[in-house]
RNA sequence: UCCGGGAUAGCUCAGCUGGUAGAGCGGGCGGCUGUUAACCGCCGGGUCGCAGGUUCGAAUCCUGCUCCCGGAGCCA
C-alpha cells in the first residue's frame, strides 16, 4: 500500500490520513512506554509518538536508539496533539535511511560562535539559521522581481578583472595565465557601459575585498546589487533607492513574518519603513553628530560610530549626501553649485545598522573624468574603455550599490553578518 | 596594522595569592513520566594551545611564539 509522501509545512491538509515524512531526526525523548521523535524535513519540525502499545517491540525499540540527525522516512497518522494547538504523527512504521557513524556535534545546548563556524555545513541545519537563509532568499528574490518587473535588464559584471575598479581598496589578487588578476570589488564600472546600451540595468554578484577588516559588517566576499541608469539625476537615483529599500522591507514582512518571529525580530521598526526617508547633507550629519559628543571635523568621513549615532537618531533609513570630493571615488560627479561636493548619497538603515547602500551621479563629462583619473593616480590605460562611455554618447546617469548581507542583518536584526551568508568568508575564515 | 580579551573533557566553562584537574551539558547503562532544551541514579572521558625559564614542585608565575574572539581603521 503506497503513503502519499508529504512535507511537514502542509500536514494541515491530512489530518486523520497515513502520510509519509522523510527526513532527520532532530531531537529525541523518551520514556518506557513512549518514545518522542522530532522529525525535521527543511519544512518544519513534527512530533512523531511512538507508543509500545501500538507497535510492535522490536518497531518500538528500534525507535528509542536512534542518534541524532539519523536519516528516516515515517509512516503513520497524522493527528492533533492532546495539549498544544500543534499536529504530530502517530507512527506504524519506520525506514532508517542513513545511522550517523559518530556522535553528532551540535548538541542542542550552547555552543561558541567559533565551533559553530567550524560546523557550519551541519549549523545550517538548526532552526535560527535555516530562519535567516530563508530571509536571505526572499531578500534575493524581491531584488530580482523588483528589477525584472521594472524594465531593468540584469547585465552581470566580470568577476575576475585586470585592475582595481575604484584604486582605493586593498583586492585579492590572482594569477590568469600568467597576468596579474583580481576579484572585482564592483561591478559598478561595468553597469555603466551596460547602462549606455540598455537604459536601466543592474548586476548582481559576489564582491571581494582583502582588506583586513574584523567587524560585525565586514565580510571578505559578499554579495552586492548594482543598478545603474541612464539619464538619471542624484535625485532620481535617491528615489530609487527609496523605493527598493521600502520594496524589500514590505516584501519580507509579507512573506517571513514566521521566520522573523524565529529570530525574535520586532517587526515595528521595519513596519515604519517607507518614503520619505531622512535626507540630510553631509555639513547636517556632522552637526548632528557633534551635538551627540562626537568628535568630527569636515573633511572626516564617517566611519561605524558615526553611521551608527546618526541610524540610531531616526525611525526611518538616512541618506546622507554631498560628501566632500576628497572622500569618493573619482568617478564621482562634482556638484555645479559647489564642485569640491560628490553628487553621492549613502543610505543609512536604522536601528544602528549602518550603511546599507551607496551610490550617486556619475561624472559623464569627459575632460572631467580624465582630470579625476589623473588626480587619483589612476593608470589611465586600463580605463580608455571606462572613458569610451564619455566619449560615445555620454549622458548623465546615476546608481548605487546594495549590500544584501548588511541589509539581512538590518531585517533579521541580527548584531553580526557573518550569519547572513551560508558559508562567510573573512579574514581568519576560509573553511568550511 | 593597532587596542582589549582568550586558549583546561566531545561542547560551555570553573580552577583565588604555585602542591601533578572539576562542574554542567552531550554520550553509555538503568529507572520513571504524553514528554516539551523533561527528570532521577550510575559510568567512562584531559600531552591544561606550543616552546623555553623560575621552583623541591607550574593549568597557575615569567619570556617568546601560534591560533582565535571583540572592537578600530577601510568599506557594502
Amino acid at each position: 500500500m503506497t503513503v502519499p509522501r508529504v512535507r511537514i509545512e502542509s500536514l494541515e491538509r491530512h489530518v486523520g490520513q497515513r502520510v509519509e515524512i522523510a527526513g532527520w531526526l532532530q531531537h529525541a525523548r523518551s520514556s518506557k512506554h513512549v518514545h518522542f521523535l522530532y522529525v525535521r524535513d527543511g519544512s518544519g519540525v513534527v512530533q512523531v509518538v511512538v507508543a509500545a502499545s501500538d507497535v510492535p517491540p522490536a518497531l518500538f525499540d528500534q525507535a528509542g536508539g536512534l542518534p541524532l540527525e539519523t536519516s528516516l522516512v515515517v509512516r503513520g497518522t497524522v493527528r492533533r496533539h492532546p495539549r498544544r494547538d500543534e499536529l504530530e504523527l502517530g507512527l506504524d512504521e519506520l525506514d532508517v535511511v542513513s545511522r550517523p557513524v559518530r556522535e553528532y556535534p551540535i548538541s542542542p545546548k550552547e555552543h561558541g560562535v567559533d565551533f559553530l563556524m567550524d560546523h557550519r555545513h551541519l549549523w545550517l541545519r538548526s532552526r535560527r539559521q535555516q530562519a535567516i537563509l530563508r530571509v536571505r532568499a526572499e531578500i534575493v528574490s524581491a531584488i530580482r522581481e523588483y528589477f525584472d518587473s521594472r524594465g531593468f535588464v540584469l547585465v552581470d559584471a566580470p568577476i575576475l578583472t585586470p585592475n582595481a575598479c575604484e584604486g582605493t581598496s586593498t583586492l585579492f589578487e590572482t594569477d590568469y595565465h600568467g597576468q596579474k588578476a583580481y576579484l572585482t570589488q564592483s561591478g559598478q564600472l561595468y553597469a555603466e557601459a551596460a547602462a549606455m546600451a540598455f537604459g536601466r540595468t543592474y548586476c548582481f554578484g559576489p564582491t571581494f575585498r582583502a582588506e583586513k577588516s574584523k567587524t560585525r559588517r565586514h565580510l571578505a566576499e559578499f554579495w552586492m546589487v548594482e543598478p545603474e541608469v541612464a539619464f538619471m539625476d542624484l535625485e532620481g537615483d535617491i528615489a530609487l533607492a527609496e523605493d527598493f529599500l521600502t520594496n524589500l522591507v514590505a516584501r519580507v514582512l509579507d512573506r517571513r513574518r514566521a521566520e522573523l518571529g524565529v529570530l525574535e525580530r520586532d517587526v515595528a521598526p521595519l513596519e515604519r519603513i517607507r518614503p520619505p526617508f531622512v535626507r540630510l547633507r553631509y555639513e547636517q550629519a556632522l552637526e548632528i553628530l557633534r551635538e551627540a559628543g562626537q568628535p568630527v571635523r569636515f573633511g572626516d568621513d564617517l566611519g561605524g560610530d558615526e553611521e551608527t549615532v546618526l541610524s540610531q537618531r531616526f525611525d526611518r533609513p538616512v541618506v546622507v549626501t554631498h560628501y566632500p570630493m576628497s572622500l569618493k571615488a573619482f568617478y564621482f560627479k562634482r556638484d555645479p553649485s559647489d564642485p569640491s561636493r560628490a553628487l553621492n548619497m549613502d543610505v543609512l538603515a536604522p536601528e544602528g545598522y549602518g550603511e546599507v547602500i551607496g551610490g550617486g551621479q556619475r561624472e559623464d563629462d569627459l575632460a572631467a573624468l580624465e582630470a579625476a583619473i589623473e588626480a587619483h593616480r589612476l593608470p589611465r590605460a586600463a580605463f580608455e574603455w571606462y572613458l569610451d562611455l564619455r566619449r560615445y554618447g555620454s549622458v548623465p546617469h546615476a546608481g548605487f550599490g546594495l549590500g544584501v548581507e548588511r541589509t539581512v542583518a538590518w531585517i533579521c536584526g541580527l548584531h553580526h553578518v557573518r550569519e547572513t551568508i551560508p558559508f562567510p568568508r573573512m579574514l581568519h575564515r576560509l573553511a568550511p
